[in-house]
DNA sequence: CCTGTTTTGTAGCAGTCGCTACAATAGCCT
DNA sequence: AGGCTATTGTAGCGACTGCTACAAAACAGG
């Protein structure tokens, strides 16, 4: 009855998963997806009615991996002053941890803006989640502020990792960098 | 001698800048192109050598046409403080001016993190020209700071307009606006 | 008009895309 | 063993990609 195979549709969606990751989106076709997880695309398209509802379900798993990964370094509690929050985040992206999510995360954006699903819905449940997650670590009184500088940690973030190819990744580092000066001084004054 | 057609090179670039400035690079391939413009694929590459060359040129005149509505809209003198910068872009991007470019920019990022030519050339020299087109409109005595700030200001809208579709575009706007504010308080401080 | 060059149309190549029809295997149950 | 279902392979469809060979026009100068 619960028959098992050599790769059943969780070990697919895993193993995709880590792959995409890896990859991005732009080789992202059934066919070479399939060989770089030893199968074919015949049995993509066995476990799943069509690709689209393939990329959901991977997309869907790393960004519960990139929650998980959020989560264990940087607790929910205690909330943090604005710079501070930022300068973890940051170290995350040095260590390079957080970064192929991220680009990962500009490529939806891109295939969402034109319209193409799953992208358009996964993008707008993706950028919730995560603005949420941050607003959450705010220990910012005022609601409206809070998801303000959520809003601005969000945008800047994502901004700098899009500008991180040009410059040698010059620009998104001294931009982030200047970013946690006005948080301080807006702090301290 | 010098010969004229119904379409020729200059007509063909120019046409076909206005064309991917509003539709994109997702539907870039060479016979949409052509039809776009009312000629065929096989004129497109009597013209150029191949896509990579008419995607540079067409790319090259946006980015031309780019700089003429910035500087129409955005003198380079007086030099402003950063927040007063931010506000007159702001309103370009409101007025859907900017929109357009920056959203084919983010287009060109992500091919260019992929390697694809034109596109990693072109991404460098293009940021390279609006960071400079910003620091210079600032009126930071110390370059250190300048350069830095030029950079937040560009990765910040560059995020804004990335995010622009998702939260019916409210993560772009409050995320400008929180920086603005901060760059106020910075200022009066 | 004729000749030669420049500009275009038509057809097609070899490759990839998402997806499917059909058949062959493999494993279980009796 | 025989039958039944779950799984997998093979082959292919029609559409698209960048690009090219070949030839028909269109146009020039003589």
């Amino acid at each position: 009855m619960v028959s098992r195979s050599r790769l059943d549709r969780d070990a697919i969606v895993a193993q995709l998963a880590t792959h995409v990751l890896a990859t991005g989106l732009g080789q992202a076709s059934l066919r070479p997806l399939a060989k770089a997880i030893g199968t074919s695309d015949r049995m993509l398209l066995y476990y799943f009615p069509d690709k689209s509802a393939l990329l959901r379900a991977v997309l869907g798993q790393v960004a519960g991996s990139l929650t998980s990964v959020l989560d264990a370094h940087v607790p929910a509690a205690p909330a943090r002053a604005p710079t501070v929050l930022l300068a973890e985040l940051e170290v995350l992206l040095e260590d390079g941890l957080l970064r192929p999510y991220l680009k990962l995360w500009t490529e939806i954006m891109i295939a969402a803006e034109r319209g193409e699903e799953p992208f358009a819905s996964l993008a707008e449940e993706i950028s919730a989640g995560f603005h949420r997650w941050v607003a959450n670590r705010l220990d910012v009184e005022d609601h409206a502020t809070r998801d303000a500088l959520a809003s601005l940690l969000l945008v800047t973030i994502d901004g700098a990792v899009l500008l991180g190819p040009v410059a040698q990744g010059r620009h998104g580092r001294s931009a982030l960098a200047a970013l946690r000066g006005l948080l301080e001084t807006d702090n301290n004054g």
